[in-house]
DNA sequence: AATGAATGAGAATTCATTCAT
DNA sequence: TATGAATGAATTCTCATTCAT
C-alpha cells in the first residue's frame, strides 16, 4: 500500500486534488481526510506536505494565479501579435480561466485574507497584463476613451462574470470590448 | 437576567447581530453561539426564531436585498425624475449598497444556493431596476449601443468592484457609466 | 386564542394527545413542546398539570394499565359467564389492549423504570385476572397441567406477541390456549 | 496518554463498553461522551471506529445476536445429539443469552427499527433453530400439537421472559416444554 | 388557567492537527 | 517519505424546564 513518490509530484498531485475538491464543495465543506481519501494517501502525509490547511488553500490559490501569470506573460511576450490580436488573446485566456474554476470564484475559504488572493490574484494579473497592451494601443491612438484603466476593471470584472453567467459568443464578445475600450467597431471581430 | 422582548423586535436584534458578524467574520466563521454571545442571549434562542444556521443565513439575505429592493423601487417610482436624474440615483444606491457589506460579498455561506440568493439578489435587482431606466433611455434614443443588457451587467459587476476597492469620484464615476452606456460626454455629469 | 378548559378535560386531552405521540414516535423522540403543538396549547401549560416529563410518561402509563384493570375486573364480576367464555373474554381483551399500543411495547421510554411500569402493568394486570379464572377452572377439573401459573405467563406473553405479529383468528387462538393450558380439545371454540 | 491499539481490539472494546453502558443506563441515556469517558478515549476516537452513535447501536446489536447465531449453529450440527437433548440445549442456550442482556431487551433503541433488529435478531434466531430440531422431531411423531410453529413462539417469548422474571429451575422449565410442545410427560427431563 | 419567550445544560457530530510507528 | 490511530476543541442543534405576564 505505501508508494513512495517524487516529493515533487506528490506535492502537485495534492494540489491538483485540493483544487478539484475546493472547487466540488467549496473550500470550508472539504475536509483535509477528504484530500487525502481521494489520492488514496494517509492524512499525515498532506501534512507533511503543508503545515495546515490553510497553507494548502494558499498553495491552491497560488498555483491557480501563477498559471495564469504565465500563459499570459506568452501571449504578451509574442511580437508577431498586433494590438488587436493580443488583446484578444490576453482576454480569451483570462475568461477561459475563469471559467474554469468558477466554483473557486464563488465558494470563499474560511479564511476572509485567503479570497482576495484569488480574487488580486486572477484579476490583477489580468489588469497588469492587459494594461500593457492597452498602453501599446493608446500610444498608437486606437483607443478613444477616458480613464481607460477604470474601463479595462470594469471590462475584466464585468465581462467575467457575463462568461460565468453562459454568454460565450465571441462576436457578442468582440462588440462588448469594443464598446467599452472605445475601439473601432468591428475591429476586434476576426 | 431575563429579559422579555416583542418577537418582532427580538427577530430583528438577532439578524442584526449575525448581519454584523457575518460582515466581521465572515459565515463560516461565525457560531451561533457567537450571536448569542453578542446579544447577551441564549444560543436557545436563537434556534427559538430560526431553525437552523442556515435559515438565519437567509434571514440575512433576504433582509438585505429587500431592503435594497425597496430603495429602488422608491426612486423608479419617482416621476418627477428623468432618464440621467434616474439613472445615477439607481446606481449610486446599488454601489451604496455593496459599499455596506463588501464582507458579504466576498464570503460566501457554507451552502452554495445561498451565495446565489445574495448575488441574484443584490445585482439582479440593480440589473431589473436600471434596465426599466434604460429601456426608457433607449426609446427616447439616448443611449447608442450593442447589447445595452450585456453592458448594463457588465457596468453593474465591474463598476460595483470599483467602487469597493475604492474608487468614489462621482464625476469619474459620471464618466465611466456614460462610456459604458454609450450616453452623451457629460450628460451625466450633475 | 386562549381557551380556557375544566381542569380535568384539559388533563385528560393531555394524556390522550401525549399517548398518541408516544405510540407515534416514541417516549423518547416526543418533545413537550410536540405535546403542546398537537393539542394547540402552550408549552407552559403541560408543565402547569405535569410537573415534569416524566410525571407525564407515568400518568399515560397508568391511564393505560387501569384501563385495562378496568374493563377485565367487569369481566370477572360477570357472574353469568362460565369458565370458558370468561377464559375467553378476558384473554381477548387483554390481547385488544396489547394491540392498540403496541409502539408502546416495543419503545422504551427513556427512563428504565417506566417501561417496567407497562409490562408489569398490562401484563401482571392480566395475569391477575386470568388467574382468578384459571383457579375457578382448576377446582373444576378442567385443566389438567402441572405449573398453571407459569403456564399462563407463557401464555399471556407469547400469545400476546403472536397477536401483535399479525395472527389474529380466533380458531387457531382458541386452539394454542386449550393446548397451553391443558383444556380439552375444542372446548374454547364457539 | 496516547495508547495505540489494534484496530480489531479497539473495535471490540468499543463494542463491549457500548454493551455495558447500554445495558446499564440503556441506549437512549447512554451518550457517546460516557462510552470514550468509560474506555478513557477521545470521543473522536468512537467516531473514527463507527459512523454515528446508530451504527454503534447496530454493531452492538449484530455482535449480539451473531454471536447466538454461532452457538446455535454449533449445537444444531453436533450430531451426536438426538432430539430431547438438542431441544434442551438450544433452548437453555436462548435463555441464557436473554438472561445476559436484560436490559437491552426493556430499553430500545432511539431509532424503532433497531429494536426489531435484536427481537428478530434474538428470538428469530432462536426459532429458526429449534424449528429444524421441532422438525425432526415431528417427523419422528415425537410430537402432537396442532400449529407446531405457533406453539413454539408461544414458547420461545414466554418461557423467555418466565426466565428474566427468576424462574430459572431446570426441571421446572423441562416440564413447562413438554407442555407447550405436546412432548411425552418427562421426555425432557435428564 | 394560560401564554410563549427565554434559559442552559448537554447531545451528536466534525475536523484540523498530532504523533508513535 | 508514509501511515493512520488518536486527540480535543468547536459547532450545530435539541429540549426539559422556568417564569414574567
Amino acid at each position: 500500500m505505501r508508494v513512495i513518490k517524487d516529493p515533487q509530484t506528490r506535492r502537485r498531485e495534492i494540489i491538483a486534488a485540493a483544487t478539484e475538491l475546493f472547487e466540488e464543495k467549496g473550500v470550508g465543506k472539504t475536509a483535509m481526510s477528504d484530500i487525502a481519501r481521494r489520492l488514496q494517501i494517509a492524512k499525515g502525509l498532506v501534512y507533511y506536505y503543508f503545515d495546515s490547511k490553510n497553507a494548502l488553500v494558499e498553495a491552491v490559490l497560488h498555483q491557480l494565479t501563477q498559471s495564469l501569470n504565465q500563459s499570459l506573460s506568452e501571449i504578451i511576450a509574442r511580437e508577431e501579435l498586433g494590438f488587436h490580436a493580443k488583446l484578444k488573446a490576453v482576454l480569451s485566456l483570462y475568461f477561459h480561466a475563469i471559467q474554469s474554476h468558477p466554483a473557486l470564484l464563488s465558494l470563499a475559504p474560511a479564511d476572509p485574507g485567503v479570497f482576495a488572493l484569488l480574487c488580486d490574484g486572477l484579476s490583477t494579473i489580468a489588469f497588469n497584463h492587459v494594461q500593457k497592451v492597452i498602453q501599446a494601443g493608446l500610444s498608437q491612438g486606437l483607443l478613444s476613451i477616458d480613464y481607460p484603466d477604470y474601463m479595462l476593471k470594469i471590462l475584466i470584472k464585468g465581462l467575467g462574470d457575463l462568461y460565468i453567467d453562459g454568454v460565450h459568443d465571441a462576436s457578442v464578445h468582440a462588440t462588448l470590448i469594443e464598446q467599452t475600450l472605445g475601439l473601432t467597431k468591428d475591429s476586434l471581430q476576426s
